[in-house]
DNA sequence: CGAACAATGTGCACAGATTCACAAGCTGAC
DNA sequence: GTCAGCTTGTGAATCTGTGCACATTGTTCG
């Protein structure tokens, strides 16, 4: 499930907040959803929690980082050291969530060997050896559209079994390769979509609903 | 629906291909989805396609537009001037899809007056400001997690109308306010999770089943 | 002009996800 | 020890989304 780490990262600000126990509840409603999917997705996971009670935040944290794969760390190399994948290597929240910038790597020479977040950009010809070497399975590309099926077929053949993607582009990749899509101008699509449903429903109608003082959360 | 953007972008890059008609399931084959999805999809939009012949490039690609209301631009302001938000306001991409960036915003007077993609960085306070006179309704929050609720209810106060959350928290807004979050570690958390069910998996089975050859689009 | 062909638009059935409602079980107080 | 009060875990109903299959309709060729 794709809540999991929703849930995980909730989880963990509670638990730095000194929070033991949390209900089904609760948690549903620091993440925006029913308290009955909750249960749920944590039943799934086979985790227990005690009724009359909760559940026990520390466990729930491990197990749900045991599920993910969290309880170590997955380096990640990134394609492309554009303006997007600089600041992907110099965002400190990869690292930081178990995501070690194992490498970087670009086509045009002139961006090798400067520096970026720390890591130094080396050139796409060596991504197989930064694969190899740090054991690396998940690859991030950060390419214009026109490169990124060329960098999806180079991280495949490097090894890599897994790949986000954020160029626009509908990327083909064998079958086994998992592949994940951030389009970030899709993002703001969506968003003008609702904005173009507000205007033309006031324009609509002639007496405008007002925002109602109420709040949601919104995830 | 959230697949129109794609494709619309699968149509643009058609039409500057010089392809003047697509089939539905020519438009599901490149989109990777489902022939009668992509129909379905379209029928909603009350666009008409011609039977024996498909949909005509152009004419779906301004229906498109017009249903997300793309049919003018839709400039946004940013918040937080770090690493994320200055690769943003220097991403080509957003301006050139139709979203200019009207203003970057940080609370730090160290970064204000900096210049980042053209835009010189503006203090927080002035958000209202480079809302109200660029009449901007959406808002992307690039800040620290912290800082985000903070930024949020400034957007909102401000007259932001739709908000794209970068920060790792669930935001908290009034109702009739639209939120999407793009959470990047999380995206990552998804994929380690798939190679956590693979590496789980060959190791169970003692007959490991190798990547198949064939080749499938996935999105 | 008519018939074969091609591709849309949609009714229908199915699968998965979501929500409700409730029984089962734990805790703490008297 | 028992009872009241919570909270989990899950069966059942519902809703949403997906995919198939086919009738419908426009095109083209003889």
């Amino acid at each position: 499930m794709a809540r999991l780490p929703v849930y995980l990262q909730i989880l963990a600000d509670q638990a730095a907040a000194g929070v033991a126990n949390i209900s089904s509840e609760g948690l549903a409603e620091l993440a925006g959803v029913n308290a009955a999917k909750v249960r749920k997705d944590l039943s799934y996971l086979g985790s227990y929690g005690t009724r009359g009670v909760g559940y026990e935040v520390d466990y729930l944290v491990y197990q749900i980082r045991r599920e993910l794969g969290l309880d170590h760390d997955w380096p990640v190399v990134i394609v492309g050291a554009g303006n997007l994948g600089q600041a992907l290597a110099g965002y400190g929240g990869f690292t930081d969530r178990g995501f070690p910038v194992a490498g970087i790597v670009d086509i045009d020479h002139d961006k090798v060997d400067t520096l970026v977040g720390g890591a130094r950009v080396r050139p796409l010809d060596e991504l197989p050896q930064i694969v190899a070497a740090k054991n690396v399975s998940i690859g991030v590309i950060a390419t214009p559209p026109a490169a990124a099926q060329d960098a999806a077929d180079r991280l495949v053949k490097a090894g890599v079994t897994s790949i986000l993607n954020f160029a626009p582009v509908v990327l083909s990749v064998p079958v086994g390769i998992t592949i994940r899509k951030v389009d970030l101008a899709v993002e703001l699509q969506i968003l003008s979509y609702h904005e173009q449903r507000r205007a033309s429903a006031q324009g609509g109608q002639l007496h405008a609903v007002p925002n109602e003082p109420g709040r949601g959360v919104t995830a």
